[in-house]
DNA sequence: TCTTTGTTCAACCAATCGGTTGACAATCGC
DNA sequence: GCGATTGTCAACCGATTGGTTGAACAAAGA
């Protein structure tokens, strides 16, 4: 039951390897194999976290033949920055 | 088995009742009981939520008689923030 | 002292999480 | 076409989460 926007940028930012993917995504494009390589994980185990990424915005994917390359997107993070420079 | 700093900090910020009890302690020292009572929610469950904010290491508490009064502690916020803005 | 107030603790619950495996689909190279 | 590559989906697992209740406790006030 997670519909804040803040909610799902958070959580997505609680796991450090989501936080590992989203470093690995800022030095370029990535498919989601390449994401799940350096963490010692099933494929299916990788793509779960791309669509938590996904799903909270922080990433977006284009398909290229069989390959889903990802892009970072940094929307969310800057609403999630905003609310913590509140203080 | 979450140790790293980063991790109980974006934890404790994804859930709404937190970052709403991090806002009302943005205004000034709040006690548990102060904290908890917007949010319909038992005793109990207030006390919990910020247990999880004080293992973050977002709040202190100190004893005044019978109150545990709150206080926040932007150090991890700080952190988080500086991580943020790597992008 | 007895009662009230503020809080924690222990036990429990249903839901969610991070991970696995196995089956499947689509695409590429041969 | 065949086989390997890339990825998703569904089902399952154990651990954790957010919440409840009820008992316990510590401090303040009558």
């Amino acid at each position: 039951m997670v519909d804040n926007r803040l909610d799902t940028t958070f959580h997505a930012l609680s796991d450090p390897t989501r936080r590992g993917m989203l470093a690995s995504l800022a030095l370029g494009d990535k498919s989601v194999g390449e994401l799940g390589e350096p963490f010692a994980m099933s494929f299916a185990g990788a793509s779960k976290h791309v669509k938590v990424l996904e799903g909270a915005g922080l990433i977006e994917r284009r398909k290229s033949g069989r390959k889903q390359i990802c892009r970072l997107k940094a929307a969310p993070l800057k609403e999630a920055d905003d609310w913590l420079r509140q203080w």
